[in-house]
DNA sequence: TGCGCCAATGCTACACTATAACAATCCGCC
DNA sequence: GGCGGATTGTTATAGTGTAGCATTGGCGCA
């Protein structure tokens, strides 16, 4: 069955590092961060960011509101999005345009505009950082003398394992 | 007032070229097209592409669905997104993830992804071909041997003209 | 002529995504 | 104790997009 070998997929990809380590992180970073900052890492929002860290496929708000309501029985799609604009405000999550979804950031503090693979198969979706296209894309923006601020690069197709 | 003046730049923006002539060219471009695909432009799909290239600014569905309800009353939102969903299929428009709007596309007939620069002031939205940027893109996409489909490029910020 | 097919449109209802606006609470600080 | 700012609670609603089935209209063909 596709969609289940997709979802093997995810998971494969999943087993390839260990996850829980990598939810930590994500979860010990931002501790950090928000520390360093002076900002509050609410339960919330903390929870909100385990959540969207539970894989590494974009999570759509209402999914996080569902898995939030188990925990925080008052949430609402304010609490969520709340959480999620302050997330994203310190650079711990991405907002996956092209899905309306949300996803870690893997490079949490530095701030940036992500560039993102996502796989239309199994969804997965991979934050790249590359130097070459930062540079073009800031070349073709000054071409015009334009002033960029925010890039959003989605590179939507199949990942290496879904392509075979 | 800040306002007004974004709308004078835009307008200005507008201003600096034959903006009906601008129109008519993508109406007979896309007009020739289908004709040799064997595909229907029928005046529903007409109007549309011509509503959403009345600025240069990308224009959401319901905005869509309020013009052309008045030439075509019996409108509804499925009547815009079915029209909308076979521009952007002939390639006639491209869909702007970060607004959720769609412009006209000024390279008909050649299939690919838009690059965007999108000045948050005025809303002028620039479709932009640059050969190094999307090389870079395919490079980056290469490198995980990730099968790229479809590339979203879309950098939002100040236009020359805002950004004075 | 009448039938069958297919593309396009009509139409109702609904699902999904996101925000406005105001109230209540909590907590540190003077 | 009370003030002020940040956070959360709460209700309602705005904005974006689709499902599903009925209807229409043109075109080929028996």
């Amino acid at each position: 069955m596709a969609a289940q070998d997709a979802a093997q997929n995810a998971l494969q990809a999943h087993q390839t590092h260990n996850h829980r380590a990598c939810i930590e992180d994500a979860l010990a970073t931002a501790r950090e961060l928000c520390a360093a900052r002076g900002v509050q890492l609410t339960p919330i929002r903390e929870k909100v960011l385990q959540i969207v860290w539970r894989s590494h496929k974009p999570v759509g708000a209402y999914e996080v509101l569902d898995e939030l309501s188990r925990s925080h029985k008052s949430a609402r799609p304010p609490t969520v999005y709340r959480a999620l604009d302050f997330l994203m405000g310190e650079g711990l999550i991405h907002k996956i345009e092209s899905l309306n979804a949300y996803l870690g950031c893997v490079e949490a503090g530095a701030p940036h505009s992500g560039q993102f693979l996502i796989c239309r198969h199994c969804g997965a979706t991979e934050e790249i950082v590359d130097r070459k296209l930062e540079t073009a894309l800031e070349a073709a923006a000054k071409r015009t003398q334009f002033a960029a601020e925010r890039k959003v690069v989605e590179i939507s197709g199949l990942c290496a394992r879904c392509a075979r």
